[in-house]
DNA sequence: AGATTCAATGTGAGCGCTAACATGCGGAAT
DNA sequence: ATTCCGCATGTTAGCGCTCACATTGAATCT
């Protein structure tokens, strides 16, 4: 194990003693090789070969003011959307060369974000990236001293900070719409958590949908996102025999509807239809294949980024962008043309 | 929004001024408060609030030599295991005053590894824990000259850093002979992909059982953890009658075989059993319900950073330790006794 | 030839903080 | 009183690096 713990590290004056030069021609070499000659410049990278320097990034970072990281704030969970946004997130930042820090919050109060807010800020970070998307945050970040720019993933209102989402209000009318153009008189909701700001929007397209057809809407339905909230709406939904369309809010939670309508015995897309929200990879794969609305969550990270490292850049602008993403309805074997006899009555 | 990007960050010599005292009073205020007067410690505590002073972590890592901040080299992908471990690393490197930074890689090569582990040594971070589970990874690692002390998660090879995982081979013992157990002469193994550690370590545990149970085993197939993977080798499987039960290397495959058997019309676990490897928290929502081998992605996530805490505290001590984890066999509903007429033949 | 430019390098200061070593002071010990 | 101790605080130096500004020497101009 080639370790060098014990050996102190090789520093910029050490390079410089032993190419014969000063260290400020050393720095040079490092950071703007153009302005030193050919022939020290070759000295100076045997000599940082030979003593395997590599430049100290806090120290460079402590005298420029600017440490080439960004900070994330994530929610503490494994759900497949935050985890492929922490993703694309930290692919962009290292295309940009920045280094990428996190920091999860496990409660959606204000102290839990003024906690990692600050634990990152404090080690300065260039900017933040929240992905914290509940309804509370934005309204907490405002009262927050915070020290960097701060780009919004997900969700959010726009006015607090600049925000890149993808349009979720569009995806959830997609969803629906679809339902509807297959016959089916209404559609009915399994929302997500009612203080995430995406349920919200989810559930606002579904009932803009619905009004905009003149159809009725049903109450939905409140889960929390996994599977098993899903089953436990399944059942519920279960019972009403005018139930022949669901629109359920994310794919773990449409797993759990399968799941509950498999046992009831009621066939899908025969009986009812479904329709899903994210378009995880195990989705395709349900039985039957779910019919969703896919987001492009690494996409999503990779234009955050984009914007934070221009806020970053010049610091002047901080004009409220809002960047909305285009989701995409995927149908496959979940959603059919409702029958005309009743379904399962 | 409260920004104070513009005016510059109060720093110590400014709480210093204001409260008239030395910098080096208000920098004992900060960290060993004990050893100043209360009076003084008021009077300091009042002007750090007036100013809101937050000390720079970053010189104050630059003088102390350590950054108390963990590296994670994680494989770029929002897979459930490596996706919960990091929430695990990052919940306990929390609770110890850590800070998280992280750097994933696209690929299993040794340049990636390298600019990874790189990436994180030159931020000085304080240790590394390395989630990067390919047979390459443990060599790659002895080849590169790092600053700091390595742990490995997830799984490896011993010796060559400490390591703590989830013991593979008894949990793939585990599922095969409950397979086994459940009256089926054989086991077939749909394996993860082979430059993968944890793949061959099932491996290895399910051909164990095997031979422990004096069973032919039959060729494995080989996917690469995705659902469709899992699809393909599935619509292998069903060609072949002698099939009764599989053992599937993570859950995620395992839906895929379920699919695929499903549209063979092969009822499970009436004709074919299957168990996973993973439990993720759809896995008991599958139709049916998987049968899995549970690992505890969060407590690795914890006892690695546990691991490693110490390792930084005392350099001394780098004897090579491995630390497993038991993993445990959930029993679902995707599992039967083998019927004594032919299965699907 | 002298003045002017430019490229290549060097110098000093300081980023914000803390380790290690002073300093000053009141009170206990002699 | 004198010595000594220990507490509360201050001073100096320096972590590793880069900024802003010299300083060189040679090439270019008039």
């Amino acid at each position: 194990m080639t370790e060098q713990s014990a050996a102190k590290l090789a520093t910029l004056a050490d390079v410089a003693r032993l190419a014969g030069v000063s260290a400020m021609t050393v720095s040079r070499v490092v950071n703007e090789p153009a302005k030193v000659s050919p022939a020290t410049q070759e000295r100076v990278q045997q000599a940082m070969d030979q003593l395997r320097y590599r430049p100290n990034v806090m120290a460079q970072s402590l005298v420029r003011g600017r440490s080439r990281t960004i900070g994330v704030v994530t929610f503490d969970t494994a759900q497949y959307g935050p985890a492929a946004a922490l993703l694309g997130i930290e692919r962009a930042a290292r295309e940009r060369g920045y280094g990428v820090a996190i920091a999860a919050i496990e409660r959606a109060d204000h102290a839990s974000l003024r906690d990692a807010v600050h634990s990152l800020d404090d080690r300065l970070v260039d900017g933040l990236v929240i992905i914290a998307p509940f309804v509370s945050t934005a309204g907490a970040l405002r009262s927050l001293d915070r020290r960097t720019p701060v780009v919004l993933a997900g969700a959010g209102h726009a006015g607090e900070a600049p925000i890149v989402g993808i349009d979720q209000g569009k995806g959830a009318s997609l969803a629906t719409r679809h339902l509807l153009d297959l016959g089916h008189r209404t559609v009915h909701h399994v929302a997500g958590p009612s203080d995430w700001i995406e349920s919200r929007l989810r559930t606002d397209g579904w009932r803009a949908a619905l009004e905009a057809a003149a159809a009725a809407a049903p109450p939905p339905i409140e889960g929390d996102w996994s599977p098993l909230s899903g089953y436990n709406a399944g059942l519920l939904l279960a019972n009403d025999p005018q139930t022949t369309a669901v629109f359920v809010a994310n794919d773990q939670m449409a797993l759990g509807v399968l799941s509950a309508f498999h046992e009831r015995g009621i066939r899908v897309p025969e009986d009812v239809s479904i329709v899903g929200f994210d378009d995880t990879p195990e989705s395709a794969f349900y039985t039957p294949a779910l019919t969703t609305v896919r987001q492009d969550f690494i996409l999503l990270g990779e234009v955050a980024v984009e914007l934070l490292d221009r806020l970053v850049a010049d610091e002047g602008s901080t004009a409220p962008v809002k960047h909305l993403i285009e989701p995409q309805l995927v149908i496959r074997a979940s959603t059919g043309r409702m029958r005309q006899d009743h379904p399962h009555s």
